[in-house]
DNA sequence: AGCACA
């Protein structure tokens, strides 16, 4: 059809047609707000949002001609801009006669997102940070990463095209957050549409692919070090072997940490099984226990070198236990098996999460504890694991997705900047100051 | 703030 291309596309005076080509969208409008803005003028029988490159055009086809019209007519005499969400939006004839809606694979939803990272940096976002970004939402299935033309890509696969949905409106477009990364990192922005794959084939736990609901799949053998162990790190680095159990220390400690306070830190990652505080070196260090190497892994993550409270005091250096099944004797201030299944014996006070804990640490960054504003999601989850019910593995995705993750309304208003807050990361928990990490306190 | 895509 020559008749679409003729005619040169920045023109004022296009001329009319059913379809109308709207610009400067707000962040991810909807169908039905472009329906809400056509209606007043006749019927809209079509709509398609999420248009051109920055995804803040949309077309509206009417039933009628004469209601494009009248609809242009309207705003162009108009003192009030046409709006969406108290945007601006600028309208105009298409130059096309009809929307073709072409639903491609990435605007149907479903459970698994394809995920592009942009970035110079891209290829650097570990999957342990993906999936740290990524089961703020959900219980995450599958992660597998891949580079094509289009550059690095994450497949990330949820138990539902809901749960995915959610990821995909709150994430898409947004950047990784600073705190996750390494600081020499450029910013990586992410892009996601809906993969047509709804179960991704992960055959072995590898620095490129994860399956989270089969923690005993094997290794592959490029992630095996010489000394037979494997090591999955970052960018292929070889580390330590990962275990289950962290060895935290905790350095500066100019206010007293106690087994609820870690308790409360370390279970932002998933249920923590045991615990054991003792002294080495003249600091305190702590064995944390959690039921499988990739919650352990997340957690290390997450909290290497971030410090509990502001000020650098209480400064967390992690590694990787030889321990994988601590032995408590006993439970009191200094170890805890919060896998016991009685609670009262256990905990004397159970919920210590979602109430007021830890009120006898004597640091002026104890307040931060009381206010809700820094409470991550997954201390809810935890929370429900805290009261020495038997800990649900991560490797039981049916029992995952109960958990009462975060409502898409709970997500905070992101900043001007175009920041994400991810409170599920804002990981370090209590210490939820302003920023919640401070890779460089000092 | 200017016309879609596998």
């Amino acid at each position: 059809m020559a008749s679409v291309s003729s005619q040169p596309q920045f023109r004022y005076t296009q001329p009319p047609s059913k379809v109308l080509h709207l610009r400067n969208l707000p962040w991810e409008c909807t169908e039905e707000e472009l329906i809400e803005l056509g209606k007043p003028f006749g019927k809209v029988v079509n709509t398609k949002c999420n248009v051109g490159a920055n995804r803040n055009q949309a077309f509206i086809e009417f039933a009628d001609l004469n209601q494009a019209i009248a609809m242009i007519s309207y705003y162009a005499s108009s003192s009030e801009p046409a709006q969406v969400r108290g945007k601006t939006v600028y309208l105009q004839y298409s130059n096309r006669q009809e929307i073709v809606n072409n639903k491609t694979t990435a605007d149907v939803a479903g459970n698994v997102l394809l995920v592009t990272i942009e970035g110079q940096d891209a290829r650097l976002v570990s999957i342990d940070v993906l999936h740290l970004v990524f089961s703020a939402f959900g219980f995450v299935h599958k992660i597998t990463t891949f580079e094509k033309t289009a550059g690095f890509q994450a497949l990330v696969q949820f138990s539902d095209a809901e749960t995915a949905t959610s990821a995909k409106n709150a994430l898409d477009g947004r950047i990784i957050p600073r705190y996750l990364l390494s600081e020499n990192i450029a910013p990586c922005t992410l892009r996601i549409t809906y993969s047509a794959h709804t179960d991704l084939s992960v055959k072995f736990q590898s620095h490129r692919s994860r399956d989270y609901t089969n923690p005993y799949l094997p290794v592959a053998p490029s992630a095996i070090d010489g000394s037979g162990q494997f090591s999955l790190g970052l960018d292929g680095k070889k580390l330590e072997p990962e275990s289950n159990v962290l060895l935290a220390s905790i350095e500066n400690m100019q206010y007293a940490v106690t087994l609820d306070v870690l308790h409360m830190v370390f279970s932002a990652f998933g249920p923590v099984q045991k615990i054991a505080m003792f002294d080495k070196n003249g600091g305190v260090q702590a064995l944390i226990q959690y039921p499988d190497v990739q919650t352990a892994v997340v957690a290390k993550e997450a909290l290497e070198g971030h410090s509990i409270y502001d000020g650098g005091f209480c400064k967390l250096h992690i590694s990787y236990s030889r321990h994988t099944d601590l032995s408590i004797k006993v439970n009191n201030d200094r170890s805890r098996d919060y896998t016991i299944p009685n609670p009262a014996m256990v905990n004397p006070q159970p919920s210590i999460l979602g109430q007021q804990p830890v009120q006898t640490v004597g640091a002026p960054g104890a307040h931060q504890y009381n206010g809700t504003q820094y409470a991550p999601p997954h201390l809810q989850p935890s929370a429900g694991w805290a009261s020495g019910v038997p800990a649900v593995p991560q490797s039981a995705p049916g029992q995952m997705t109960s958990y009462p993750y975060m409502p898409p309304a709970s997500m905070p208003q992101m900043t001007p900047a175009g920041m994400m807050q991810m409170p599920a990361h804002s990981g370090v928990p209590p210490a939820g100051a302003v920023p919640p990490y401070r890779p460089n306190p000092m």
